[in-house]
RNA sequence: GGGGGCGUGGUGUAGUGGUUUAACAUGCGGCCCUGUCAAGGCCGAGAUCGCGGGUUCAAAUCCCGUCGCUCCCGCCA
């Protein structure tokens, strides 16, 4: 099979070709049939003059749209033509795969069903232009995020997703009937990159799957995602991982937008900036001054954090002043974060960051606490004991040097990236709490 | 887990107490017309209005319960 996509087709202007792909619309005439068939690279229409070829005709009437079929004919320029002014002559069609009639939506209909109806057709949503632009961006950033690793010596490891205790909290872990004991999906790659600080390899990252058993019901939550995480050894603060996270994410953005840039414009309407660097910064007593001056008013409890209206206020006060979509908010209360969270001796502040883009977290990071005792010592502060926690500990008894990095959500920069509305369009199959299909 | 919203043919909507044999669009089936191109025209099938109970002479419409979906909060990426 010599197979040509349908993007190429006026380099084969009068010759003879053979294209593969979706029926999209059939306008089946009394004398002639026109056939809009598309495969990822376009659409093309295909013509058929029925007293040529009755059988022919026939087999064409009853093929429903998005159908897989194979067509063969000639190329020919024809101005009348408003696809592209060509159009195939078909000498040969044949149905690979019939879709049965009728369709669950017509997914280039004038309106969409319901998100949550698509979801249960994910296949046929998916064949939506807009989707396999998200999915080709989405690999372009991926590349580009490897790719600066790798010129920066970064390792890529796999860490375990069975466990055999809770990483973190302990909570939102599902649990796993493991042979004659429970184990767990890993809730984060945390404590596994950190071993690969002691076990030297200086600098690291991952990016794979993350569990969370969380009953969350926003748009911006999942069970499972895919998780891109790092960790740099020998760094002198935070500051050392934000330097470089912000080039790293700005990296990300050049190639994304130098590749799809003009795609996603025309497709999802956005205009990407590569974000400037350094990105702006606020440590987190600035920016509880900063929503009391722009009147935003946290609830009491969060008197050491921030609540997600307070994250988009940030996020807006920083695109407005300084016409930044990306703020790292800094140096939060160790009361707001987990124990191997570097505190500073200065201001009992952690050194620790999160990434908020267009005012939504899309990431958390920190220098971590080195030192065995200091360690343990935060861990039982935050009501912890050793024992679950020993196998981690002891990576830190035999020269782990001092390191940091981050957890930075996949699809929530894909969000943040695309301006879209919903998680459940930036990942490929959603994972909920009610979510287990398809 | 707490709170709000929604649930009407396959799909998207209209209808918020009686004039509804539930409307419109799209899709589907049939016929007609035509090198069509967001094709057009005519006809047709398709919903006991999520489910259960209640109020009322009368319920898609009001009330209660329940289920599903959704958004926000909590939590986080």
């Amino acid at each position: 099979m010599n197979r040509t996509l349908i993007k190429d087709l006026t380099h084969h202007l009068d010759e003879q070709v053979t294209i593969q792909g979706w029926l999209q619309t059939l306008r089946d005439q009394k004398n002639m049939q026109f056939l809009i068939v598309r495969d990822r690279t376009g659409l093309v229409q295909v013509t058929h003059w029925k007293k040529g070829n009755p059988g022919l005709a026939e087999l064409i009437s009853g093929v429903g749209t998005e159908s897989a079929l194979t067509l063969t004919g000639k190329v020919v320029k024809n101005d009348v033509v408003k696809l592209g002014g060509i159009e195939i002559q078909l000498e040969d069609l044949k149905v690979e795969s019939a879709a049965e009639i009728p369709l669950p939506f017509e997914p280039f209909g004038e309106y969409l069903p319901e998100q949550d109806f698509r979801m249960d057709w994910r296949y046929l949503d998916l064949r939506r232009e807009v989707n396999q632009l998200i999915f080709e961006v989405q690999t372009t950033a991926e590349q580009a995020m490897r790719e600066y690793w790798l010129e920066h010596n970064f390792i890529e490891i796999h860490s375990p997703k069975i466990v055999g205790a809770p990483s973190e909290s302990g909570a939102e872990l599902f649990t796993l009937p493991y042979f004659e004991k429970t184990a767990y999906l890993a809730q984060s790659p945390q404590f596994y990159k950190q071993m690969a600080m002691a076990a030297g390899f200086e600098n690291v990252f991952e990016i794979g799957p993350v569990f969370r058993a969380d009953p969350s019901f926003t748009s911006r939550h999942m069970t499972e995602f895919t998780g891109v995480d790092m960790e740099m050894s020998w760094i002198d603060s935070h500051e050392d991982v934000m330097a470089f996270m912000e080039r790293w994410l700005a990296y990300t953005y050049e190639k994304v937008a130098g590749k799809h840039g003009e795609a996603i414009k025309e497709t999802l309407g956005v205009e990407l900036e590569v974000p400037s660097v350094p990105f702006p910064r606020i440590k987190m007593a600035d920016a509880h001054k900063l929503l009391k001056e722009i009147g935003y008013k946290l609830p009491p409890d969060k008197l050491h954090d921030l609540d997600p209206g307070a994250e988009r206020a940030i996020g807006s006060y920083f695109k407005e002043k300084e016409g930044h979509d990306y703020v790292f908010v800094t140096d939060w209360p160790f009361e707001a974060r987990p124990f191997y969270h570097m505190v500073d001796p200065a201001d009992r502040t952690t050194r620790s960051f999160d990434l908020l883009g267009k005012g939504l977290e899309v990431s958390t990071g920190a220098q971590r606490e080195h030192r065995y005792a200091v360690l343990r010592d935060q861990a039982l502060a935050k009501g912890l004991t050793e024992e679950p926690i020993q196998d981690y500990l002891n990576f830190f008894k035999y020269g782990t040097p001092p390191h940091g990095g981050f957890g930075f959500g996949l699809s929530r920069f894909l969000m943040i990236l695309l301006d879209l509305p919903n998680i459940r369009e930036a990942v490929y199959i959603f994972r909920g709490p009610t979510r287990l299909t398809p």
